[in-house]
DNA sequence: CTGAAAGCGCTTACAG
DNA sequence: CTGAAAGCGCTTACAG
């Protein structure tokens, strides 16, 4: 009855068939009669079989595992993400191994990007979904996008939400252009003519796509954004903590601020309001995200949700597509969702 | 130079050496002449070679993969432990696969902590670190501790923050007992005598050994701790918020609150702020855990941090003695700080 | 220090 | 439907 000391040809010993019939009724891939089946089975019952899956990966290539790779999973962005990846990855029983990279600005020193790239293929995972880092900057380095490409050949690798121009590697993004038009327009309606934008990084594309379709929604009721509502400060409580305190040292400040995500809008709220700013009287403040602790903030937060189920169900969907040696589209888009809730209210006069 | 299309016989035959040679460069566990090593080192450099880690595993029994399986990824605590856990393992080069059982009240219907932990000994891991669930029922079905002694049989499992009495199976927590008694001797200091419990659940071990914390601290000042004043409605943001609104409706309310987590504590502020009370002024609130977001509640939270890198360093260390056949102790506890922050002031006269 | 050979535990054509 | 045999890619005594 002791763990991992069976192996097929002790079941099919004491089963009274040979090892080929075991692997038969393990895989199931070929017709077994009914009665071995059934000897084979009530011995590995017996006796607590567990096939080994590294002898079987050996055979055939396939792992069942694929690997994540995200910047930071304190960060309920991505651990809501990688929640539903898991989920959607169980339902086809794939198992997930998960790599952090934290933030290059934090960690200059190591690239955990590599490591990990390097680390899960090593461990045989079929695929890699791929958040972050290089796949989020506007213009990555040369030798990173060329580990991508290599890698990508051995394995297929899937960016979430990134994206590496000048290769075949899929995508499946939010639609964070429609997200920022529905934010602006919810703007609009309120009567806020004179928006700002907190948070954020340039050169990410998370903040330069953000900040282009502000622009342009803003240009499109003849407005435009002023350089100086712009404080690019990073992605995190801190950072809109600050970028608020930026705002509020400047001589005029406007009537809404666009957050580039939930942390940001959630650290400007907590700065306007030790400041002794009321939200939404005094400012309007909008998120981007929908991560779960947006709708307990004083005040609740207006964002945008990013479906994570739809998002994490098409990119494994695609990943396994790719696995599996299916045809799959370069791009995909899932739609991303306006939440109104407390923090946004009419312009004040 | 394809992808994984090498195996340690091309190497051999092309660096001019044997397929036992080519190995030991690999592991590094016999010595090889100099200009041997060089040329196998650049040959693989050359063709870009990736050990098949499955054919190793297949031999030595170690597959440098530890498995977590925690109750969800979204919650910051378990979040903030996971990636202690990571950064602690990749110092001895392993990585980690999760697992998210999330909650037996909210899907009953799925035995996701069965399904994982043969999920990843079927994957081969050399151990698990296991959070949440039965390990935190004060009473587990003896099923479920009949499974975790087996499963402990074929590879070593920590439980972290939980425990599982009869078994040999180690455990490494947080002193909770010492953090409330901090948080109790807080509150002593700033006058506080009526004392309410917010959040958690009967039955379960962290919300019990606090409870039984409390009654005790107040016993030591000769109080009693009001049945009335203990709203065990779980460990969410809506939990807390729901626990404060039962205590807003009784004809007394205390003038301090303990919440099971920082969460509950989080959605209690909103639930009283809403409701107009002022936070410390008309009730003091603490929270537990420690998570990063707890420093940007409006007011930011008193609570226990947690210390992540001790507790995580601590239990993979543990589990990787286990791995390597090592002694440990049965029992190890790691310290929790208090962090006294807005939420908590002097009692009112 | 080095090579030939066996073996880790499973699966898969190949015959029958 | 079923068994004998070979092989997945690596490592490890065993000789030398």
């Amino acid at each position: 009855m002791e763990p991992g000391k069976h192996t097929v040809y002790d079941i099919a010993r004491l089963a009274g068939v040979s090892p080929a019939t075991v692997s038969r009724v393990i895989t199931g891939a070929t017709k077994v009669s009914p009665d071995k089946e059934k000897r084979v089975r009530e011995v590995m019952e017996l006796v607590n079989f567990r096939p080994n899956a590294f002898a079987r990966t050996l055979l055939t290539k396939k792992s069942s595992t694929l690997g994540v790779i995200m910047p930071d999973i304190t960060n309920l962005f991505f651990s809501q993400t990688f929640l539903a990846l898991e989920r959607a990855a169980a339902l086809e029983h794939y198992s997930l191994l998960l790599g952090n990279t934290l933030s290059r600005r934090e960690m200059p020193g190591e690239d955990w990007e590599s490591y990990y790239l390097n680390s899960l293929l090593d461990r045989q995972v079929d695929g890699i979904l791929f958040m972050g880092g290089r796949v989020n900057d506007v213009a990555p380095a040369a030798e990173q996008v060329a580990e991508l490409i290599r890698l990508g050949r051995q394995k297929p690798i899937v960016l979430v939400n990134g994206r590496c121009p000048g290769t075949e590697l899929r995508t499946v993004c939010t639609d964070e252009q429609g997200g920022v038009r529905a934010l602006l327009e919810h703007l609009f309606s309120l009567g806020h003519r004179r928006i700002g934008v907190l948070g954020g990084y340039a050169g990410i594309t998370s903040f330069e796509d953000k900040l282009a379709t502000v622009t342009e929604g803003l240009r499109g009721q003849g407005l435009e954004l002023r350089p100086d509502w712009v404080r690019p400060t990073g992605y995190s409580l801190e950072s809109g903590f600050a970028a608020m305190e930026e705002l509020l040292a400047l001589p005029e400040r406007p009537t809404a601020v666009v957050g580039i995500n939930d942390y940001v809008a959630m650290g400007a709220i907590r700065c306007a309001t030790v400041r002794g700013l009321r939200i939404p009287g005094d400012l309007a403040i909008t998120g981007f995200d929908g991560i779960q602790t947006a709708a307990y903030s004083i005040p609740s937060l207006t964002t945008v949700d990013q479906n994570y189920d739809e998002l994490a169900a098409a990119a494994v969907r695609i990943l396994l597509a790719q696995v599996n040696g299916g045809a799959t589209p370069k791009d995909t888009t899932v739609p991303a969702t306006l939440v109104i809730r407390e923090s946004t209210g009419p312009a004040r006069a």
